[in-house]
DNA sequence: ATGTGC
């Protein structure tokens, strides 16, 4: 180990970077810019580690802008990887008195949700084939063009899931139309936030504002990439009060969700990319990393009024991807509860300690918080709870994090049989056969250390793991 | 991430 992490310390010092590393945290910086945070990165020695990923962090804490304002720290999570905007998937940024659009990117409000239900695993898997046939129905082909009043989606993308229940109670269409509105009004406090953030509905598409009935193909539909819907068994409490407590209990269906804003994020994303590359202080020249912060007080209340637009939009795409899951089990098995143990965003800006927070693939970890870590398709995921440590910015790993890229997954040449995927024995149901490539276990790092290493640093506490028993991937 | 495209 000791040599390997020699040659690459040499090498990240021949790219410009100075790194230390204690065998739990590296710190890295930008050769002389003393001025600069060190980056701090949270990773077990055991872990893959990626040069490109640290010299985007280093980047990231050596941010300034013309105008004012500062980073104040840079973390990252122990699944951190490199990310193509130049900001790594995994990175946390604190700043005070600028916000860096590219530090949340175009997938606003990626996030996981949790619910349990009170149905055996035999009872379940009995019925496993109606239970895909229906379910790739919605996530597949059938559910397209959701359909919600124009009022709905506009206090939606304003207000968030208290204002889309509030105008849907009145003209409940598409999903919401077998939907017990009054459980989904009970669980909105068990959103982050109570899925509400203050958006504006002019910075999201124009055909989700149109009069009338809004008819959207993208609500309801899990998207590409490492999204999923996983169906689950908790296989082990840990914290029996807590997992108590959340209505967790061992031996529960689960069912995760890994869902975000869809297009609606990316045209927010886009649009602010523009933006942000046009308010650079003319004759500034433009930081090499490629990523540009906001300092002007207008615009960044205007892009994080956009970036809630779309936020809001992400709470209601994975509420109502629960929702024709619950409405699936209540087909096929009766009056089953299937409630929401905790819905989490891990791409987005929130308030910190006077400044501002931008999460890129990390998990809210405050005290007491709910933290989702889904592992890799065919591996354990775990229900944690946020000790609320400052030192890692009150932040979790979203994940595993990929080892390997998805092209060099899906090149010719690659050895494709199940068992060097690790696809033995998983039921993985998606239309495209190379998204189980793409997708594998193969292609993540291994959970365990991810999740043993944030416990011994006091981030974040074991409530309970879930088993998967099967996962669509779009 | 994107009704993707290396």
């Amino acid at each position: 180990m000791q040599p390997k992490l020699n040659r690459l310390l040499r090498a990240l010092a021949r790219e410009g970077l100075e790194v230390t590393y204690d065998g739990r945290l590296y710190s890295v910086r930008l050769l002389g810019d003393a001025n600069a945070p060190p980056a701090e990165v949270l990773l077990p020695p055991d872990l893959p580690v990626e040069g490109k990923a640290f010299q985007q962090l280093a980047h990231l804490a050596a941010l300034k802008h013309p105008g004012g304002g500062e980073v104040l720290r840079v973390r990252a999570t122990p699944d951190f990887h490199p990310g193509d905007s130049g900001v790594a998937i995994g990175s946390v940024l604190h700043t005070r008195g600028l916000v860096v659009p590219g530090a949340v990117g175009t997938d606003i409000n990626c996030g996981m949700r949790l619910h349990v239900a009170d149905l055996s695993v035999e009872d379940f898997l009995s019925r496993r084939d109606d239970f895909v046939e229906r379910m790739k129905g919605h996530y597949f082909f059938g559910t397209r063009d959701v359909a919600m009043s124009s009022r709905a989606s506009t206090a939606l993308l304003r207000d968030g899931l208290p204002g889309w229940l509030l105008e849907t109670l009145d003209t409940p269409l598409g999903c919401a139309r077998g939907a017990d509105l009054a459980q989904l009004d009970a669980e909105v406090d068990r959103v982050h936030l109570g899925g509400a953030l203050h958006g504006n509905p002019s910075w999201a598409p124009d055909a989700l504002t149109r009069e009338g009935v809004v008819r959207d193909a993208g609500l309801a539909t899990i998207g590409g990439g490492n999204h999923f819907v996983e169906v689950q068994r908790v296989e082990a409490v840990e914290d029996r009060a807590r997992a108590w407590a959340w209505g967790v209990r061992e031996g529960q269906l689960a069912f995760m969700i890994h869902s975000g804003s869809r297009d609606v994020g990316k045209h927010v994303g886009v649009a602010w990319r523009e933006r942000t590359r046009k308010a650079w202080p003319q004759g500034a020249p433009f930081p090499e990393s490629g990523i540009l912060p906001l300092a002007d007080e207008a615009l960044v209340a205007g892009y994080l009024e956009a970036e809630a637009t779309a936020a809001n939009y992400a709470f209601l795409n994975r509420l109502l991807l629960a929702e024709l899951l619950r409405q699936t089990l209540r087909e096929l098995f009766g009056d089953v509860e299937a409630p929401l143990v905790y819905d989490v965003p891990h791409n987005l800006t929130l308030p910190y300690e006077g400044g501002w927070l931008a999460r890129k693939g990390a998990c809210p970890a405050g005290d007491g918080q709910p933290v989702i870590i889904p592992g890799s398709m065919g591996a354990t995921s775990f229900l944690m709870v946020g000790c609320g440590d400052a030192r890692s910015l009150e932040s979790a790993s979203h994940g595993a994090g990929r080892a390997r890229s998805r092209f060099s997954m899906s090149r010719g040449g690659a050895d494709h049989s199940e068992a060097a995927l690790g696809l033995s024995g998983v039921d993985c149901i998606s239309l495209r056969a190379e998204r189980r490539v793409e997708e594998a276990p193969a292609a993540y790092k291994p959970i365990r250390p991810v999740v043993d290493s944030q416990v011994e640093a006091g981030i974040v506490r074991e409530v309970a793991r879930l088993a998967p028993l099967l996962t669509f991937k779009a």
